[in-house]
DNA sequence: GACACTAAGTTCTTTTTTGGAACCCACTCT
DNA sequence: AGAGTGGGTTCCAAAAAAGAACTTAGTGTC
């Protein structure tokens, strides 16, 4: 398995890890969802190095996850915001905030809860197949090997 | 943040990250998924270092995702399995693969797809609210901040 | 005009993690 | 007796991350 050059990886969870899969990256998506857009601010959030924020957003960039947009000039300085790329993340990520707050202690203090617009009520994400409305469950699908 | 004393630690994509954020706990967790059980099988398949494959399952089997069960003596001999919250990790990895398949090249090869066993056809992964049966985007949800 | 401040990085040095290969142990099989 | 098997551990080199200081192009303050 090679990192770097993942064209002639066949596998999706593999490529999908190329890109998402080291301790930050997720958490840089995470507050690009909540609205941060600024390198400073992220850093101080995440207490994550500059030099590894910088990489971070980088490779996010050259993944098309983030787009990097000046927002003044006289100094130029940019803000990094999610592409519909990096918006497709989201259901990776309540699917994440689901487990982990199911699964990983403390299940009593949580810093979020997602509610629905609609009902105003913490959200019970479940996934369904789109074709049949049925729930998706590691015991009603089969995996085909193509590769 | 500090990764080691994660009870400390509100937010749940932190939590989740410090159990599943690296390069390869996914992807020993599809294999698991796969049925693939023991040690060597998964060393040869992820290519992995056999010492990294050891810490990251010793690992999985602390965060209770895995369990290791002899299946024989003389010598004894050791398999993993996952447990509930392993198999609770199955929608991470669905959409994980389907974001992977719509977002990162090449789309045209793929290792594996997953059928569905009631039509025989791909499934389309859909998150939805399982308390309105509306699908979650981040735009019909907000996020509350409680930490 | 000198000085502090800001935002978005880059450049060091030290520590931690990973990769790669060899070795170990308790058996079984030829 | 010697090779093979399965699930590791040990050792060393290479790569990545942590931590702190420095840079650059400006702005605002004394």
């Amino acid at each position: 398995m090679k990192w770097d050059n993942l064209e002639t990886e066949p596998c999706p969870v593999a490529r999908g890890l190329s890109v998402l899969g080291d301790r930050w990256t997720m958490m840089v998506v995470r507050d690009c969802f909540l609205g941060i857009r600024r390198f400073d601010q992220m850093q101080q959030r995440l207490g994550i190095t500059r030099h590894v924020l910088a990489d971070r957003l980088r490779k996010l960039e050259t993944a098309g996850v983030l787009r990097r947009e000046p927002y003044q000039d006289r100094p130029v300085r940019y803000e990094y915001r999610l592409t519909e790329r990096g918006k497709a993340l989201y259901p990776i990520l309540v699917t994440l905030i689901d487990w982990a707050e199911d699964n990983v202690p403390p299940k009593t203090v949580t810093a979020m809860t997602i509610l629905s617009q609609e009902t105003g009520q913490p959200i019970d994400p479940l996934l369904v197949d789109a074709n049949t409305g049925n729930p998706i469950t590691h015991r009603n699908v089969t995996v085909r090997k193509t590769g």
